[in-house]
DNA sequence: GAAGGGTTGAGAAACGTTTCGGAGAACCAG
DNA sequence: CTGGTTCTCCGAAACGTTTCTCAACCCTTC
């Protein structure tokens, strides 16, 4: 159907390697009248080069896979998706490479996964935020395939661009110590995943170092999801003692716990104060505004296609990248009340 | 480097066809004990079948070209595009498609896109939102290449996938007038876009239905977009005889105009009503939360996944789809107040 | 025991491109 | 006029699959 490189042969009853070389300006130079001749006649028959047949030879697809994290089901409503998608995108547009978006999330899938590395599709690929369980990541780095993290466990042979998640919290646990907060909680977020994991032992951390007992039952799991900060917060609520404070390891876990509170007329944040992670685009609206933890997701995104694509061009690997985040104080913190016990 | 099958026929001393039936349990039939064997070799070396041979022989990709609109930067914040790509995959996942995003949004590199649609890395192309300017659809169209657009023009040979705009708009802006509003204004998006030129039209129909005098300076060019809503509504509310309720053709312009209010110290909905369109996740959380007109973006893109997906197995094209939208009612609607003037 | 049918598996073509090897022509210096 | 260099451009190989053709073999059946 479509025209092919042998039709303009034919046509111009010249060889299908003068043709490449024409339409290529490739190895070979070709007379100026002849490469004319194969322009016109490539336009007229519209043709388009076959860019699988292309890969085929070249080993090359300049199509760069990305991998969500495994999830059951509507990974693309998370908000924290969506920057490091955009990131990825508007790098991967300005460097002329494509987007293989792998859709198999569910855990059925993953095995077919692994095939993604050297089925020729792509040329890399990015993991956004991989479970510790993710097996594909470390057969990447086993096979030598070009292959980067975002928010992933740092590893021999992969790429990795994460954010200092250890200054992140501290920076909001600090913020709520010095408004004066004692009794501060943790929501955390899925605990096989990096960020989740880290920012949890950072939570503890500040807590020892500030001479702050640990409560374990001031510590919910929130999975990183509304529907689960909105139950860790309500179990916070409950408590005999309850938290004066909430930090809570993403912004939808974060406004989960607002809702909650909310909904119980618990008022933020005159009754609790609550600080979330990531400043999604979400935390900005809502009432009160959320205090939150700035992690530069697009740009760090971004830097994880510039240096996959350095890599896939030959160059020396970019060594793994820590980004600083920013703490944006906003309305829903403030000093605790006091003496209410 | 990576095992191929002839590898494993050399390893086995049978030919490559014997393994391609093994592996596939292809046309033919091959016996048990080779079959076992071929298998085990191949696990043994880790073999993974290379896609791009494949499709090149086949023809097919199992892959989904997925277009975004046309724009200069950061398309991907858009959270309709969210949604749309969110049912995308979901839908794509479930029939064991990959989806292959096309990142050369920028309208110079817009030529180029002719070219998804036959240089072999797609089976077919859905094309979210396309300007009334996109050429490649009609390219599509006349190519006979599967292709699907969601908020499109229909078009012939192109599966249409849209939402009934008209009974969406008059639903609002019912919904507006038996409140007791006479004094609407209408933000609207990028008039090159199917969705907003239906919905001005829908507006003024409205308005001549209801016997409402029609007043240009009543409607705001919004873009789409939360500063094109800002700006519009600022014109608006510097009005001599200002409106008492916008209707705004996207959530986003709505919030644009909601915060515009706010930082203006007008009330809303007390001195001035406003409802959005889409319902995306954004418009429920801000106070107060936004009534709007749901439209189902995530079943319409699976849906189109799915014809598409039918299509390219050689059913017969679906017929288009238009979907039915709902009022949802939050706070920021409510009666006019009397006799302000 | 020969004819016919079915099964098995090897070999090769095909997909559309890139690029190498090399043949022939043109050109230049000696 | 010869030997070498440069320029042209053709033919063919290669990439890794799928699938067709065809030969060889085995089993029935008469």
């Amino acid at each position: 159907m479509a025209a092919t490189i042998k039709d303009i042969a034919k046509q111009l009853n010249i060889s299908v390697s003068t043709v490449s070389y024409a339409l290529n300006g490739g190895p070979r130079s070709v007379p100026d009248d002849i490469r004319e001749s194969v322009l016109r006649v490539a336009k007229e028959l519209n043709y388009r080069p076959n860019r699988v047949a292309r890969s085929m030879v070249t080993g090359k697809s300049d199509t760069i896979g990305v991998v969500p994290p495994e999830v059951t089901d509507n990974v693309f409503l998370s908000p924290y998706l969506h920057l490091a998608l955009n990131g990825i995108i508007n790098e991967a547009g300005r460097q002329h490479q494509d987007v293989l978006l792998f859709t198999r999330c569910s855990e059925v899938d993953r095995d077919e996964l692994a095939s993604i590395l050297v089925d020729g599709r792509v040329d890399g690929v990015i993991f956004i935020a991989p479970h510790f369980s993710e097996k594909s990541v470390e057969l990447a780095a086993s096979l030598h395939s070009p292959c980067a993290t975002v928010s992933g466990v740092p590893l021999d042979g992969v790429l990795s661009f994460s954010v200092d998640n250890e200054s992140g919290v501290a920076s909001a646990m600090g913020h709520l110590y010095e408004l004066g907060h004692r009794k501060i909680a943790h929501i955390a977020g899925r605990l096989d995943m990096q960020d989740a994991l880290v920012r949890l032992q950072a939570y503890q951390a500040f807590l020892r170092n500030h001479h702050i007992s640990y409560r374990e039952e001031w510590v919910g799991m929130g999975q990183f999801t509304i529907d689960g900060g909105r139950r860790a917060m309500a179990q916070l609520l409950t408590l005999p003692e309850p938290p004066t404070a909430v930090f809570c390891a993403n912004d939808e876990m974060a406004l989960g716990a607002l809702f909650e509170a909310h909904s119980r007329q618990v008022r933020v944040p005159e009754d609790i104060s609550i600080v979330g992670f990531d400043m999604t685009p979400g935390s900005e609206n809502v009432y009160p505004g959320l205090t939150t933890v700035r992690q530069p997701i697009g740009e760090l995104s971004a830097a994880a296609v510039r240096a996959l694509k350095a890599l896939i061009d030959g160059k020396e690997p970019h060594e793994p990248t820590v980004f600083q985040t920013e703490l944006i104080i906003r309305q829903s913190t403030t000093c605790p009340k006091e003496h209410k016990s």
